[in-house]
DNA sequence: AAAAAAT
């Protein structure tokens, strides 16, 4: 059995293979291909890079293919969720090319671009439908695609699917489907507590487990250097430098906690002539696209990313991960460096730990029952550190969150919104910027302003990365709760909610 | 606690 011509397929599917160039089946295409052949409810557990896509298009083609029932307009035959829209379009372009011999159509629905087109591609009926949960249930609710012919439902990253923030739509959909239905659960990790769950929606499965639970992608290697949260960017751009000259690193994909740490490390990067772009939820969808495509073509070598890039995504050629901050969910490190080390290459995943993420190191070490190395900093760090230069700011960015804080605090006054925008400079708002305690509001300078300030009111600041020496940016290192105005910092945060 | 996902 390992040829894709041993397990039954449709010869144009073998030909579309063949074209591709495959031809024999991964471990989980071996198992999963002739039970759902058979019609089997599924729950796979592979590792991204298997060929989960393949294991459950290929076998799903063949049966809709066998069975050519007539289409029926707005509604689809098969059902494919994902958590992000960059998933679904990776997904739905496999199938395609899988599909490329075979009179199925299909198509890919998801938010952040016009609804109206994707709608009226429905309306005759599709054969295979990927979706992002969101887009789904505004189409059905515009009458624009009923569920109620699906023969064919796949959850991909079903773990994330069934996480707080997706659950209540993925119940919608369940509920909206037909109860006779195929349905195959995938997921890189599959906790207990979410597998019990997913028995809810799928019924006596056949359970392919490619890898061991929760088991790290064996061919990546491993390494963490701790290292104050301060020094992480001097340590990830100097080590990214380093890699770029000595031709090591093909591409870098650099993860971070929150979508604003993210374009702070593309800004930093970026000063120091490094090419980088950022991929985050607040970006708009074309942002989004532009910066995996050109990650992909090889015109950006850095990537950097929320956890919205840690699942699935398929970009050959990374040889390097970065976790510029650990995940809190030890899980969602074997979904990073999975980003590595694909389809038989090799890949290095080097994460950066300060001291207050050791309990996260823990958990993952645990998880993966794997002690990490400790790579030290570099000898010259302190010294090559200080020679960085400053970031660059991002001035129409920063003038739109502070429009928005400003209105936001406003309330909504109508179109009021453009008045800061001339003349006065935002200073004569003062009026009406109060907090709700009626204390004025610092309505405009950014921390890192605030930081320079009080450096400039101490005199010399001694800092972990310029020696003392006074480079160029001064880095402040402020324990927290010392030294003045330990107010300012809440006060902000309370600013920053309320918009 | 953060991120993702509809407008």
């Amino acid at each position: 059995m390992s040829f894709f011509s041993d397990l039954g397929l449709a010869e144009p599917i073998l030909r579309a293979l063949e074209a591709k160039g495959y031809s024999d089946p991964t471990p989980i295409q071996q198992q999963a291909i002739p039970a759902l052949l058979e019609g089997r409810d599924l729950l796979g557990i592979a590792q991204t890079g298997t060929g989960k896509t393949a294991a459950f298009a290929l076998p799903s083609l063949h049966r809709l293919a066998a069975n050519p029932i007539e289409r029926k307009p707005a509604s689809c035959r098969m059902l494919i969720l994902s958590p992000t829209r960059e998933l679904a379009a990776q997904i739905a372009e496999n199938i395609e090319g899988y599909a490329k011999y075979l009179r199925i159509s299909v198509a890919c629905v998801f938010g952040g671009v016009p609804v109206g087109k994707q709608a009226r591609r429905l309306v005759p009926g599709i054969d295979i439908l990927v979706a992002t949960p969101g887009r789904l249930l505004d189409l059905i609710d515009q009458r624009a695609l009923t569920l109620s012919r699906t023969e064919i439902f796949v959850l991909d990253e079903a773990d994330q699917m069934m996480d707080l923030g997706f659950i209540h739509a993925l119940k919608r959909v369940a509920n909206l489907l037909p109860k006779t239905r195929q349905s195959l659960f995938f997921s890189a990790t599959m906790p207990k507590a979410i597998e019990d769950l997913g028995k809810q929606f799928i019924v006596n499965p056949v359970r392919v487990e490619v890898a061991p639970n929760s088991t790290t992608a064996e061919r990546v290697e491993q390494f963490v250097t701790f290292v104050n949260q301060a020094e992480k960017q001097a340590l990830l751009t100097l080590r990214i430098r380093t890699l770029l000259a000595s031709k090591e690193m093909d591409r870098a994909l650099v993860f971070t906690r929150t979508k604003h740490g993210a374009d702070r490390v593309v800004r930093h990067l970026t000063s120091a002539g490094i090419e980088a772009r950022a991929i985050h939820g607040n970006k708009s969808q074309a942002q989004r696209t532009a910066a995996l495509e050109a990650f992909r073509q090889g015109s950006c070598p850095v990537l950097v990313a929320t956890d919205i890039a840690a699942r699935g995504i398929d970009v050959s050629g990374v040889s390097h991960v970065f976790n510029f901050e650990l995940p809190n969910v030890p899980e969602q490190y074997v979904h990073r460096i999975g980003r590595t080390a694909r389809a038989g290459a090799d890949g290095i995943a080097m994460s950066f730990c300060a001291p207050d993420e050791k309990p996260y190191l823990k958990d993952i070490e645990k998880l993966t029952r794997l002690k990490i190395d400790a790579m030290p900093l570099p000898e010259n760090f302190l010294s090559e550190a200080s020679k960085l230069p400053a970031p660059s700011r991002k001035p129409e960015e920063e003038q739109r969150d502070a429009r928005h804080d400003a209105r936001a605090q406003r309330g909504n006054g109508g179109r009021g919104g453009n008045g800061q925008a001339r003349g006065n400079g935002g200073q004569s708002h003062g009026g009406r910027a109060q907090g709700r305690d009626g204390r004025p509001r610092d309505v405009s300078p950014r921390q890192e302003q605030r930081d320079g300030e009080r450096a400039n009111d101490r005199g010399p600041v001694r800092t972990p990365l310029t020696d003392g020496t006074g480079g160029d940016k001064p880095r402040t290192f402020r324990p927290r709760g010392g030294g003045g105005a330990p107010g300012v910092g809440a006060h902000r945060n309370k600013v920053r909610r309320a918009s």
